[in-house]
DNA sequence: CAAGGTAAAACGAACGGTCGTTCTTGACAA
DNA sequence: TTGTCAAGAACGACCGTTCGTTTTACCTTG
């Protein structure tokens, strides 16, 4: 039997799962056919079916490789004790997002035109939501930490509750993604400005660095 | 010459909208079949090709049926000379979704819901691209008028660029709209409640009424 | 080493179903 | 009668998926 590697079958998944995640990207889950993701992975209709069982499995999949690069994108911007402020972690993740997720070093997809795929796709598939909810609560709870501390550090009222601080973060990147591939010409500089203005309007240097990883 | 036409059949055609908008508010637009449509209007696949030319155009119009909400929604929030905070304002904006947009009231379709399929489908059709941009440009209009006469009355420094401004502000806003689809439990008060804490850190009242029409 | 067996992997034509759309037909108002 | 419009069966195209066949590469055997 062509005993093929592991790595090697594992590659051709990955061949799939590419090409199919392109043409998502392009023009989102349900105007994609089958037969285009099978023509875009250079197999035939029979190989596709023995890696994925149906359209429906490449979706969860799909959504599964969004959520993992936004969770490795951003799971960095707290690795040590630090203490940034919620504008400069936005910032910060406003620049990821635009070097690290519009067009992803890995497979060369805009995940953000993903990610818009997959929220609209979780407005109708439980599953999609279930995954999707998972990656926007860890974000948000990263979001929130940072608040926590950041109230610690008594630069927030005691009362304020940190995930409802989180969410606000949060919005300003899922705002900035959208608002880019909706409007031309918002770039990251252009967003971060009116940002950094929003959140601290008094003192413009509440940012001070996020450290990357150690 | 058509009898008992003009208002009626106007009528017609609002019922095939308000069936489509409702089956695409729940399936998105390509998930959503015409023969569904024609059912969920009570008429018959020739009456209903006979107001809208092809599906493409019923999306088109729903798009706009988004868009013109959308504005309703948000337009008063200026209608008077007033300088509202910008705290005040997105308050004001989630305070409008959640009571206007959310739950339509005249055709009880969930026009959140529509607009993350509108910014879906924005990625892969032009037009719809085109018609969704205007909508946002106008929203980040709105939100920019208000940073200009925050920063005229000394809140803001005067080398900050409202619109850019502005666009954080209407971030703020989509963002809740996605959080509390994508996420139970994101209502209006826990949302507004971490947006001002984010806005106003130091001062906790920023925030004054602002004004619907006169 | 060479040849043949074997089973996984890949192929691709074909399938039933559903899609968006059209068009003939009938009913009704003028 | 005549003009208008709705009804819904019919249509070709394309959908996601299946499955019988062919190819491939490793293993066994002489």
């Amino acid at each position: 039997m062509p005993r093929v590697t592991d790595s090697h079958r594992a590659g051709r998944r990955a061949e799939i799962l590419t090409a199919a995640a392109r043409l998502f990207a392009d023009n989102g889950f349900h105007a994609t056919s089958m037969a285009g993701i099978i023509a875009g992975s250079g197999l035939s209709a029979g190989a596709v079916y023995s890696y994925f069982r149906s359209k429906e499995e490449l979706i969860g999949a799909v959504t599964d490789l969004v959520s993992t690069t936004a969770d490795e994108v951003f799971g960095e911007l707290l690795a040590d004790g630090a203490t940034p402020s919620p504008a400069a972690v936005v910032t910060a993740m406003v620049e990821e997002v635009t070097e690290r997720f519009i067009t992803d070093s890995v497979i060369g997809v805009d995940m953000s035109r993903l990610a818009v795929q997959v929220w609209a796709e979780a407005l109708r598939n439980p599953e999609v939501l279930a995954r999707a909810g998972r990656v926007v609560t860890g974000l948000r709870g990263h979001c929130a930490e940072v608040a926590r501390r950041w109230q610690a550090a008594g630069n927030l009222p005691a009362a304020v509750v940190p995930d409802q601080v989180g969410a606000a973060m949060l919005s300003l990147v899922q705002g900035y993604i959208l608002q880019r591939l909706l409007l031309p010409g918002t770039d990251g500089a252009y967003y971060v400005a009116g940002m950094q203005a929003l959140l601290a309007p008094s003192s413009m240097l509440a940012a001070s660095s996020v450290s990357g990883e150690t």
